[in-house]
DNA sequence: AAGTTGACTTTCG
DNA sequence: TCGAAAGCCAACT
């Protein structure tokens, strides 16, 4: 397991908590919120500490939820009402449309 | 300092 | 539109 410094994870967590019902963010914009581009670094703490955090909302650059998680993704996005574009394969979240612009 | 790993991103063919 | 390769970041050895 790769250990993360816990301001990291702070700042990761807290920004994927800001983001609304119905949004999504993609790990290279929740790195650039924090000032860098540790897209791969996110995906480590949302490994570890995705459990007390809305990870559902924090998808990849294409639309897609972390392998291995899209089953359970899926349905918290249609609880939620998110944007999703079902494909023959699965599905896709609608980034076009939720993605999630924070200030 | 150099190497390793990962819920990633982008570019090319 | 899809798959492969390279790039990039943070933290540990």
């Amino acid at each position: 397991m790769r250990p993360v410094a816990p301001e990291f994870v702070e700042a990761v967590l807290d920004v994927v908590a800001a983001i609304p019902p119905g949004s999504v963010m993609t790990y290279g914009d929740i790195a650039a919120v924090l000032g860098s581009r540790a897209a791969r670094a996110v995906g480590n703490v949302m490994a570890g500490f995705g459990s007390q955090v809305p990870w559902w909302r924090v998808i990849r650059a294409s639309g897609h939820p972390a392998i291995g998680h899209e089953d359970r993704a899926l349905a918290h996005f249609r609880a939620e009402g998110t944007p999703l574009i079902e494909t023959v394969d699965g599905y896709r979240v609608d980034l076009r449309r939720a993605r999630h612009h924070p200030e």
